[in-house]
DNA sequence: TTTACTCTTTAAATTAAATGGAAATTTGTC
DNA sequence: GACAAATTTCCATTTAATTTAAAGAGTAAA
């Protein structure tokens, strides 16, 4: 099982501490922003499992933050708040916020949330495989068979193959597929994509020249069968 | 948009009758149970969409109810508790609960984590397809089936035919169509249509020359049946 | 019925865009 | 520094969209 990477977006240095020793002790990888801007930019650049989101941040308010995040980002989202006014709660989960926290909070309390909400995340993905044609895949050994042999993939061609057997049958456009596997700030990044798909094509194809699973969809994106 | 229905499992008649009141006013309908056995009983027959469990019931631990449901109720389930334990609530998230709220609660708060669970919930891919005759569509998938039978239709064509299946039987003029594929400024470019009008005849009509399917309305524009 | 006219269909040629493949360069890790 | 992976650049190829041209069908007036 791979760690589950967590943003922590929060002004206070202590909080910040506290959240990444808990975190890290609980077998998380931790990000750290100290304000909204920071926040964000981390957030499209490296799309974490989930964020945590302080309310009180010195650049902008944290409702902003979290309609903007919204925007794009479909992982959870728990608030974090010294704030415990019923309007402040109903408008953030209202604005799409899976939890909603008041500190002070009991640290087993959250990180069971935290995995309660990345579990909900990842439903019917997480220790189970799916099979498509002579293809295998393990999503928590992150281990792909082809015919029964195990295929060595770099950790982005693992991630893409896992994005497209989540979505077999479906056109994943260009646009969602950068979004997802590189973050927000890639989209334009198309070479990329294709770089990759042709890597991919290579390991898991029979002919990469007539590819059978992962099938071009010409202007728009990308099917896997 | 139709109603979600709650379970109410609690043996505190007030505290159901609360929460009755308040979830009917808004607009949830409401079904009640005042031990696990029935709770359970109910849960089994007709599947709501949400289910709120107090852990303080007569017959049965809430925390075994709660893995009892979990065993395949997938739905979202809030837990309602007086207890105010740590243990309490890590055990519960830990066991499948989306939430746990401690009581008393405030309404407002309560109705808006009911909403925020249905809400994720419903999130799941949803699957619009539609028929006409011998085609069928997947607007979802980007698949077009014709007696079984994958087409390949290149990206105009496909958001060309996806026009029509979404407004069959009616005739569209030129103008709309061109505004709605290629956009404002393409509205006299009635030449472009007719182009993929053809291509799409021969891809989808037994006999293109005298289609069944994609009837020229003379003068005006084109219409599906 | 013929003729002129408009609208439509079809095929083919042209232009434009997307894609794939190779390889060089940069980055990150040990 | 050595290695693997990721990123970037470049260009040939493929595919799709647009444009042009010509033929066909229907309609109304002469």
């Amino acid at each position: 099982m791979n760690k589950a990477e967590i943003l922590i977006i929060d002004d206070e240095p202590q909080i910040r501490k506290l959240l990444e020793i808990t975190l890290e002790s609980n077998d998380f990888i931790v990000r750290l922003a100290e304000n909204a801007k920071q926040g964000i930019q981390i957030a499209a650049n490296h799309p974490p499992q989930l964020i945590l989101l302080d309310l009180g941040l010195p650049d902008k308010s944290g409702h902003e933050v979290l309609k903007e995040l919204r925007l794009w980002f479909d992982k959870a989202i728990i608030v974090l708040s010294v704030l415990n006014h019923e309007n402040d709660i109903v408008l953030a989960l209202d604005n799409g916020a899976n939890d909603y926290l008041t500190k002070p909070f009991r640290t087993a309390e959250l990180v069971a949330r935290i995995r309660s909400a990345i579990r909900r995340n990842n439903n019917a993905i997480v220790n189970s495989k799916a099979q498509c044609g002579d293809l295998e895949i393990d999503f928590s050994l992150r281990l792909v068979l082809r015919n029964g042999m195990t295929l060595k993939l770099t950790n982005t061609e693992f991630n893409l193959l896992a994005l497209f057997f989540k979505n077999e049958g479906r056109v994943l456009t260009h646009q969602f597929i950068l979004k997802e596997i590189w973050g927000l700030a890639y989209q334009k990044e198309t070479q990329y994509l294709r770089v990759f798909v042709g890597t991919l094509r290579k390991k898991i194809e029979d002919d990469f020249h007539h590819p059978k699973h992962l099938i071009t969809e010409s202007g728009v994106g990308y099917r896997f069968v």
